[in-house]
DNA sequence: TTGTATATTGAGTATATGCTCATTGAGTAA
DNA sequence: TTACTCAATGAGCATATACTCAATATACAA
């Protein structure tokens, strides 16, 4: 590889970088192209060599998000894990992506549809991972059963809440960081069932 | 009150409801004051005359969907209703104006800072009648006993979850006509306490 | 009836922003 | 060294859209 195209890969690559950056930082709808221009340091016209429209820079920023969320996930396929090990797990790979992946839930509506589609990818992997830890318990008797999507649902749900409304649980910083043990607990204790001692 | 300013009260009318089904349709986002003063009718230029900036008509809006709200939700103030007609009753309010208030949460982030503070506000009341009823049932030990805002929180994102992601679970038409009932049962599955038989 | 007040109009302005393209200069091959 | 290639530039274009304002039409007061 010459000097010309890897100079033309590091700034596809800068451009990338401060894109999402700046995306986590202050949403897609917000950010505008001319942003993204200073924040990567290169010239306005040099984003639109490197990426035709807007749209598709934004795709393949989040599909660069997702396969680093998709390798993450995949970690997690080997194991015999538990459904608490599993929730765990996902509480904090969201926790490392809290600022981008929150903007993916907030801003979904203005996304081009390709990005929704690698977003719903995201989550189906997790569902599977989910859906087959709590099959296990559930055959066991320790958790109540509870339809697959329900339960995924419910799971899916109270994170996103807190995610999208963050401003309600904290001033500044993580929202999983100060809450997530919390709902993990919350949601097994829903979800468990409860033998009467004694 | 004179025929002239009958008139003018008219027109600001049609512009509010204009306003309010493009939005409830389309989102907050998308919808622009070209498209608003077509649909009321009216001239372009006419929508300043009522509303100085696109914000304060957003806002008007949004005040008067928040009165609405209250007023169906104060009926909830005198009788002493269990946990489950209340979420019953919350659910069929939502259905009721489920499209306006599905474009209040997704398009939540671009909203005027009044507009936010307006829907907090009908969550408040909502909050404060489902954490009334939980207490009861609570302390009688039908449900379990679970912190006021967990117990809220878990019924919001569920609610919120299906709303928001309504692509997921109907083609078209009322997500909360074909799955409220299923959320109501299913979350009053979760935190009922079970009593062993035999 | 006539003059004034005002609700409404719509062409026009200001601005933001995605995108283009002629130009530049550094890298490459002969 | 020289001719060519192409990544990068940035001024400029095209478009969308919030907002303005002089002109108009209608209601009201005398």
């Amino acid at each position: 590889m010459n000097k010309r195209s890897l100079q033309k890969e590091q700034t596809r690559e800068k451009i990338l970088l401060a894109a999402h950056r700046l995306f986590a930082a202050n949403g897609f709808a917000t950010v505008n192209t001319h942003d993204i221009s200073v924040e990567a340091e290169v010239s306005h016209g040099c984003i639109f060599v490197h990426f035709p429209t807007r749209s598709d820079l934004i795709i393949a920023v989040i599909m660069r998000f997702g396969e680093k969320i998709a390798a993450r996930v995949h970690v997690l396929e080997e194991a015999n894990h538990s459904l608490k090990t599993v929730l765990r797990a996902h509480v904090d790979i969201i926790k490392e992506n809290e600022s981008f992946y929150t903007q993916l839930l907030r801003d979904n509506t203005v996304l081009p549809r390709e990005a929704i589609v690698q977003t719903i990818a995201i989550q189906s992997a997790v569902s599977h991972h989910i859906g087959k830890a709590a099959h296990k318990e559930i055959k066991k008797g320790k958790i109540m059963a509870i339809a697959d999507d329900l339960l995924f649902n419910t799971w899916m749900a109270l994170l996103h809440y807190y995610l999208t409304n963050k401003q309600l649980f904290v001033v500044s910083g993580s929202v999983m960081e100060k809450h997530g043990g919390k709902l993990l607990d919350h949601f097994m204790k829903l979800i468990t069932i409860k033998t009467r001692e004694a």
